[in-house]
DNA sequence: CAACGGGTCTAAACCGGTTTAGTGAGGCGG
DNA sequence: CCGCCTCACTAAACCGGTTTAGACCCGTTG
């Protein structure tokens, strides 16, 4: 509720209100000295332009829509958005624009829809992009400016973030074979997740690269519980795994209790790694080996790109920084046979 | 971007655009056959309102703001925000409110400054609330209609949204004693934090309840990282606690596993208790007794509550879900001396 | 029959900015 | 000395809704 208008500045600086909102932004067409006393008047009265209006006259929202497509009760454990949205954030605010959150628990489209129609973004981000996903081209549809974050499966979106899962899961894999393992397993997250697929494809690439059989794969949906019937159901096999390379650290967390649970020591009997690199991981017992990656790197960079696409311009291809294997105390060499 | 405006569907249905305005509003003043006629031509336009415009007119940003005002590396781990946001948006976007986030590092004042002063929100959600906070009385001074969330510490603000921690602490200690347990330590949080503040004396109240002496307490600041240390020294006292409970789950999370490093048994040589009931921790080894709140009811209460409050209804109290203990495998005897 | 009243609708002001068209003063060249 | 151009600024339109004042038509009533 800002009190004071341009109409009030202009009026107690004796000009016009176009003037006034030249002198502001900067553009030519006030001499130096009216500019000055405009500028100063605004201050004393304390004035700052009310988005609202600005918003009508410019038409542009100066704000973008992220949709959390998620339910609460997975959001509750979700280890991406909190840090995703700061790195948003901080973009974001210095550009003058807002962050508004819209939670769609499966009716996402809708959410997009409404977020287009009632005007009130200029742009989107896309997360969690599914196989087949049907938000990309509504966007176009909607002449919804959008940038997808996830892992570039084809130039198919021009404003993609590209972010790659592979060289993460690529050097879990890597470091249990160096370590000697040999039948490593995979607990995926859901096929229909993109990310779920590249993380598992790239356990797949790197047991080939090594040379070794494909493990066991046992397909998950990134809950703890999930995590934890999926370990039971690996560790049952005739011939078990004795490393388990996770698609995030929750279900890792999880498996890592079972195993515990069924009398196997971890790493001796079970080396474990995860994805994400969640805090707490790093204070179980034993520490959990996992992926970092740097989230808020990727909010920051998904602002700025987004911002880009809104304003018309070309954008410049970001360097995130890639995702990085974290060696704690759930791996370690399998126990001879 | 909604194309069509009011004037497009004046135009086509022959009337004013006063006229549109009143029918699609429910308004009198309009005759039935007029106003089926008007829907009827808007809906085959496809016309929405432009929120930038009606937020302008009826001077009402139709939104709030959430500021969140805690940096990114603890927004990480936060177990609170992401439900608490879904329970707020459930109910705000039902209200055709928009939900607008902030992240302020430390500078939150500032972040509620803007927000006011631009005109974005009509009202503010407050949590975290701190000793001698200065948030509500800013808010005031800006006029900014707000819902503080939080124990309701004396009624000196109007709009609170009383959340009590302490019958949650206190139904963990009683369990505790119940097994006979004697010395009960607690790790605290920031004793800066409200509810930190409030679980701490809940604890105390309750060791006195019980005709216990007050156990030890180290504060530590709800990471990880701090229950770990914490618990490191509550473990090298000469006389150490057979029982802690925490004041979250993470510090009980790291608590744990500090105390199985160090060749204690948990629950055996020592009991442990959370707070928040995050979705990993029935999933440790062993599962975490715990407190278990409702937070997406807090958002949805809260929301609904400041809904009240802009629109200037006397808010009507909401009965929230009390905090309930989740007993599970950290919890035991104390082993006999 | 004129005055009145109620219902329906239009015209126009308004919210608070941005932007365009246009005006008047002053400087310069011819 | 005149015409032209530039500069600095004003007036007004515009964004797309809401809302107020008032016009018009119709049926009642004294």
């Amino acid at each position: 509720m800002s009190r004071p208008t341009i109409n009030d500045v202009a009026r107690a600086a004796g000009v016009s209100k176009g003037a006034v909102s030249f002198a502001l932004n900067d553009r030519p067409g006030i001499s130096p000295a009216t500019r000055a006393r405009i500028l100063e008047v605004a201050r004393d009265l304390g004035w700052t332009p009310s988005t609202r209006a600005r918003a009508l006259s410019v038409s542009r929202a100066l704000a973008v829509g992220l949709v959390l497509a998620r339910p609460p009760e997975v959001l509750r454990a979700d280890a991406f958005f909190p840090s995703f949205i700061a790195g948003l954030e901080t973009v974001l605010s210095q550009h003058g624009h807002a962050l508004l959150l819209q939670v769609a628990e499966h009716d996402d489209l809708t959410a997009y829809r409404r977020l287009a129609q009632e005007g009130r973004v200029d742009g989107v981000l896309v997360t969690d992009l599914r196989v087949d996903d049907p938000r990309p081209a509504l966007l176009e549809e909607l002449g919804l400016p959008a940038v997808v974050v996830g892992p570039a499966l084809g130039a198919r979106y021009a404003a993609v973030l590209g972010v790659d899962d592979a060289p993460g899961i690529e050097a879990a894999v890597e470091h249990l074979v160096s370590l000697g393992h040999e039948r490593i397993a995979h607990v995926s997250g859901p096929q229909v997740m993109v990310h779920a697929r590249s993380r598992r494809q790239a356990w797949a690439d790197a047991l080939e690269t090594a040379g070794l059989a494909q493990g066991p794969v046992v397909e998950a949906d990134f809950s703890a519980e999930s995590g934890a019937v999926a370990t039971h159901e690996l560790l049952d096999l005739v011939e078990p795994p004795t490393a388990i390379v996770y698609s995030n650290d929750l279900m890792a967390m999880a498996g890592m209790s079972v195993a515990l649970s069924r009398g196997l020591a971890v790493p001796g009997d079970l080396s474990v790694t995860g994805y994400d690199d969640m805090e707490m991981v790093a204070h179980l017992q034993p520490p959990l080996t996992t992926v970092t990656t740097d989230v808020v790197a990727w909010g920051k960079a998904a602002a700025a790109r987004l911002l880009e696409v809104i304003g018309g311009l070309e954008p410049d291809p970001v360097e995130l920084p890639p995702a990085r294997l974290v060696v704690r105390g759930s791996t370690a060499p399998p126990r001879l046979v």
